[in-house]
DNA sequence: TTGCGAAATGACAACGTTGTCATTTCGTTA
DNA sequence: TAACGAAATGACAACGTTGTCATTTCGCAA
């Protein structure tokens, strides 16, 4: 019954008028007299009419559209979506996303190239893992690109939580507890995040002067952590360990309270991502989070400026926070 | 230096033919000389030409774009965007993205009208919870639309998990092993998962004639868990618990071994989403896992092929997976 | 009522592709 | 070499919008 596809020439007729009314009814409607907009009106009504998209870009020459590449998709990658997500809608931008497959090897070209085929104004890489052509990179000239990483880029705009700063802030928090030391669990060897993490709590200790230990090496998951708490247990030097994440704090907490030293009393812990207190009950778990969200709304607000003023590269920065809770002792005390 | 927009006529210009043999160049390949293909690819990189997808998309009457709306960014959410988003690049298809924002109230019709002025041949609703017009919404007649939710919709296609067959398993497998009750603790109230996993407990129950007792009311974390399980721990008649997510699952535990009871031993318990063991090692605990991947991808595959043949309504129901592990005594043993 | 400037509306081209159909070129065969 | 059918290529319209500029209508003062 309905057609196919209803065009503001349908409408134009329907209602009476022209072709050029109609199109202004939608886009400046103060131009048009109050009577004539109800005509029209009715008639997109009665049509259903719905504005061409395609038509509409053509002949705009843009989309209202910013790409989000993820090449990886991890736990905080929610919330930064969301991010995103939340800052486009609010500038009146929607989303165009595509993602690496499992397996599939993408570099930053591959993907610029797919995305200058899609609609798409701007686009924002979620990037997590050390890709090939990062340092060779050029975006295309006409499409802004932001890339979400740790990494400094040559010549495109990046995003990151400051990982490192926040793993240098944990290990002060322990330091400035009379902690001599802070032993290192890493998460997975390709994570960047794992690498500013780590890279962070070297810096800090060696701001002071003190020699770094052997990190241990971890995937993540707690039972990596335990394996390293069982380790640590055995170091008699060992009043501080700094968890690349909550799970792997919690393996490390379990292992120690196995081998029966108490957490903070004996040993003190600090993780990543505070998500423990979902899981355990009465965690005491201290913690540096960062603020996905907030990271996700900036690389689209990044873009979206990159839009209206093109072409300047900036680096930001996303501090983490650090949640006290009670799993670290204050030696000095 | 280069041309803002180069476009195909640009092109054919470079190459000295005509701006249809462009066109064949990359739609048709086979139909064009090779000597003239090589002198168009020639043309085509020295111009860095890309295909405009406005132009492309107005002229063919199609996006090759699935919308996909987020009513609702739950943690499962990570994974079945990733079964969406690797299912649609199979078939050739990028996604459009839009989210209801926190706060605001996005009905189906919202959505709706959103994506039919988007990039979009068809779309998927992922909606964990209840909406105002839920059972009068009419999808609209040239856009496909799944709808991912547990409910079943009068006129759409709708793909779920099996919450209801899952919670359903997982209390049958207590009581095929001497139990003769089963606890319940339960997620948010307005929680659809909550709701259909409730439902699947008190249907099992039920089926045996079992009056269930009381379900316990949680918040998905740990913390409620624990709460619940300080309560459970003093009803003498309680050998199984089943919680509506793992977190709590192991608030419960918790709570009953600070209560000296232990776990099988004491009491039995089966949670849902298999993720405790990356938080927890040497995790024991039974869980219902769901496939939210495979949901994605169902989902995808539902819009695709509705694409191509219009219309049918169906309803797909993703079966969970039960993790066995020590959490649950045989009584009969 | 007439005339005027401003407001409202309309006609037409253009955005960059692809489909239709006509034309040219090619390789074969007589 | 001529003639033929098939393959390759081209000319032109069309998709549904918006921008430009011309035209009509309106409200108001003379």
């Amino acid at each position: 019954m309905d057609k196919k596809n209803v065009s503001m020439n349908d409408v134009a007729i329907a209602a009476g008028v022209s072709l050029k009314t109609v199109s202004r009814v939608i886009n400046e409607p103060d131009s048009v007299r109050e009577s004539t907009r109800d005509k029209v009106h009715s008639a997109m009504e009665a049509l259903g009419f719905r504005t061409n998209f395609a038509a509409r870009s053509l002949k705009l020459g843009r989309y209202g559209c910013i790409g989000v590449v993820l090449f990886h998709l991890s736990g905080g990658a929610v919330d930064m979506i969301d991010g995103i997500a939340d800052a486009a809608e609010e500038r009146g931008f929607a989303l165009t996303m595509i993602k690496k497959r499992a397996g599939e090897k993408m570099t930053l070209a591959d993907a610029a190239r797919r995305m200058s085929q899609l609609p798409v104004d701007g686009m924002i890489f979620n990037l997590r893992q050390m890709v090939d052509d990062f340092d060779t990179f050029e975006a295309p000239k006409d499409l802004k690109t932001v890339i979400i990483t740790p990494m400094e880029h040559p010549t495109c705009s990046t995003v990151s939580d400051d990982q490192e700063g926040g793993a240098r802030m944990a290990c002060e928090y322990f330091l400035n507890r009379g902690h001599k030391n802070v032993y290192f669990v890493s998460g997975k060897k390709e994570s960047l995040s794992s690498q500013c993490r780590m890279k962070g709590w070297r810096a800090a200790l060696e701001a002071r002067g003190i020699e770094p230990p052997e990190p241990l090496q971890g995937d993540w998951n707690a039972d990596s952590g335990y394996a390293a708490g069982l380790v640590l247990a055995d170091k008699p030097d060992c009043t501080a360990v700094l968890a690349a994440n909550d799970c792997m704090a919690n393996g490390v907490m379990m292992a120690l309270r196995d081998k029966g030293l108490s957490v903070p009393d004996d040993v003190s812990v600090i993780g990543f991502d505070d998500e423990l207190y979902k899981t355990i009950p009465n965690s005491i778990l201290t913690s540096v989070k960062f603020r996905h969200r907030e990271l996700g709304i900036r690389a689209l607000n990044e873009v979206v400026t990159g839009l209206e003023v093109p072409s300047s590269r900036s680096r930001t920065l996303v501090s983490g926070v650090l949640i006290e809770r009670a799993s670290v002792r204050d030696l000095r005390a």
